[in-house]
Parts: C-alpha cells; structure tokens; sequence
DNA sequence: CGCCTAGTTGAACAATATCAAAAATAGTGG
DNA sequence: CCACTATTTTTGATATTGTTCAACTAGGCG
C-alpha cells in the first residue's frame, strides 16, 4: 500500500486534472485553491466551479475528465489512488458512503451554480458569488467580511457569464451603493448589512 | 419486504419531490418528464433540470430537498424506501457503485448545465438546449431530428435564464436562418446539418 | 361560439458586450 | 529603492442584445 497515497506540493498554475484525459488519483485539497475550467470547441471558456481546502477533485475511476483543475495558488494536495480505494472500500465499507455524501455536496454546489446563473443582472450575479464566499469561509480570520479572492477577474467573470468589464463595472456599483465597503485588488470587504441593499 | 418497493402513476402537475422538505422515497423514473425547480426567497423560478425516463429524483437519507420535481405530463415513477435502499445494499454490495455513477450522471447534466448557462446569446442556448435533448434520445422514434417537447416556454426560459418573450423570438429567428425546419406548438424539428448555422 | 391560457410579435427602454484606452498593480533588474 | 516592463484592472464611448410592458394571435375546451 506503499506510495499509493501521498501528500503533494502544487505550483500555482499547474493542473491536477485535464480536461479530456482520465485521472489518475482522487485528490483532497489540503491548501490553496483551484478552478475548474471547462474549453468549449470554439475556445471560449467556462469556470465551472471553485475548488477549496476539504474539497476533492477527480473522476470516479477511468473515466475521461470534462474539466481541468488549475491551482490558483501554490498549494497542497492529498493523492488517492483508485487502487488504493478500492482497498480502503473493501476494508472500511463505511468510507463509500462518505464519497457518496461527497459527491452529493458537488452536485449540491453546482446546482448552486445553475441558480446563480440564473440571477439577471450583473451586480446580483457579484453580490451572490461573494456572499457564496464569505458563507464559505474565505473570509480572513478575525474579520467579520473581509474576503481574499484567490482567482482573476477574468476566473470570475467566467465563473459568472459575464465579461470581466461587466464584472469590474459590477465591483465599482456595488461600491458606489455600499454594498461593498472596499476593494483593493484581490482584497474585498462586504458591507455588514446586505439587507440594506436591494 | 413487502410495500417497500412500488410503481406509481403521477398525474401532471404533481410533485415527487417538494422544495424545503425530505425526500421518503428515490424514485426512478420509468415514464414521463419532470422539471426540477427551485424558487428563490424573492419568488423568482430557476428550472434547474429535466429529468427523463432512466433518471432518479430524491435526496440521499433523509436530508432536506432544494428542488421540487413537478410531472410535466402523467408519468410512471419506481418508489424506493431507504429502508429498502439499504437493505439492498448490504445484500449486494455492487448496487452502492451504481448509485455512486447516477449521482455522478446528475452532476454532469448540472455542469454541462452550467456551461450552457455561460453561453452569450440567446439564440446560442436555444439550440445547445435543443441539441442536448435531441442527443438525449427526446426525438420521435423513426425520424432524424424530430422532437417533442414536454415543457412549456416558460420552463425552458427559466432553464435557460431568459425571459420567455426572448426565448420565443430566439426560436423564431432560429427557424428564420435555418437552424429550425418548423415550430408548431411543442414539436419541433431541427435541421440536419446544424454546421449550417453560425 | 366565447372564454381562457399559451405563445408570438411590437416598440421603447435598460443592460450587457464590444472596442479602445487609461490607470493601477506586480515583477524584474539595475 | 527606483525605474522599466508586462500584466491586470478599471474606465469610456458605442453597438448590440435582452428586458419590459403591451397588444395581438393561436389553440383547447366548456
């Protein structure tokens, strides 16, 4: 059972994960963060999700990955291989179980998403994807709504189905009416009361 | 064992599984289509899926659901109590593995969902909605690309994120340019050669 | 036939995308 | 630490797209 599991450093940048081949090991992210990345035949793209600490990333067994995992930070990663969860499956009956209450925070997560994107105006779309975050837990600690944004505009704006103009027009609204205190670069401080803002 | 396990006629309009509260049951569709929609605090719908016949509706254990899944046309559903659920999996191992690769099935409709979502224009949805059907097999048996289908207008807006008066004029336009041979009412034919279009 | 709902079309308006440029930020080497 | 460059982010002006509100049309059903 040697080498089958192992902790791993990763390069900002680098990939855990590609879309179109199959992947190796299942990957617990111990640090950092990652996006999902998805290429369309006609070269847009689209950032399906975010991946933090606690969070897996990989497909069950063989099959052919649709997305690409990118770090967005250096980071740590705990690798599984598929042997050597078979095993553990044989061994503890009890650990499938958990993969499969994984699986359903995924889909729980994506289905976020879809309503997410589903939201009309640009300034709805910012304001939930940064609540989603502070909810999270992105937040630095010690803070109430402070949050460190570990992705580009243009991740973001992907994530968001907008145009990063949009986005940045949609950060300097949601300023201007308060619902944002701050913005300085990847640093954003949310407002205490959102009820405020409608 | 007896009453565990059941089939179920559903009349149109009736829900299988109700936003906000458990699901009894894992249903396994055998007939018929549902939409699954979540209706946000303000009121506002996002139809977040279709599922059709071969999918399964119902949260794993008892947690509570965030979709309702409403019968678009009387259906035929399998009814599986957890009680049965796992019984059955403690008598055959193999079935948890399957139930794993559905759930991984449901989370690949929800991002290829998402992908769909970041689409730019309307017209563009339209059709990867279309085509996503079509490839799903919703095509009336013996023709080409022929299909039917089960929902209103007002579903599919609310799944593709637009407002049903620009999802109407989208089809129009697409059966104007040729990506659409016909409309009438709910059957709709695609052209053969979507290449056509750009 | 008349009513009711679903779907389409029209015109004015609001929002987003596009193209272009300026400003801010992050690195790099002296 | 500063200057220089490259990249990221913001801002501006305009064109395009989608929304809104309203009227109109087409079916389904008593």
């Amino acid at each position: 059972m040697a080498q089958t599991m192992a902790h791993h450093h990763v390069r900002e940048g680098d990939a855990i994960l590609t879309q179109g081949e199959p992947s190796r090991y299942l990957h617990i992210v111990i640090s950092g963060s990652y996006r999902l990345v998805r290429v369309m035949d006609d070269g847009r793209r689209q950032v399906t999700g975010f991946v933090f600490p606690g969070d897996y990333v990989g497909t069950g067994a063989a099959r052919t990955s649709s997305h690409t995992a990118e770090a967005l930070e250096p980071s740590l990663v705990c690798k599984f291989s598929h042997s050597f969860l078979d095993e553990m499956s044989e061994r503890f009956p009890g650990i499938k179980d958990r993969l499969i209450a994984r699986g359903d925070t995924e889909l729980t997560k994506a289905q976020d998403h879809i309503v997410l994107l589903g939201k009309q105006t640009a300034e709805e779309k910012v304001i939930s994807f940064l609540n989603s975050l502070a909810a999270r837990g992105n937040g630095v600690p010690g803070e109430g709504a402070r949050l460190y944004l570990p992705m580009s505009r243009q991740d973001i704006a992907d994530y968001l189905g907008l145009r990063l103009e949009t986005l940045s027009r949609a950060l300097t609204t949601l300023k201007k009416n308060g619902a944002i205190t701050s913005i300085s670069g990847r640093m954003v401080e949310l407002a205490e009361h959102p009820a405020l803002v409608e």
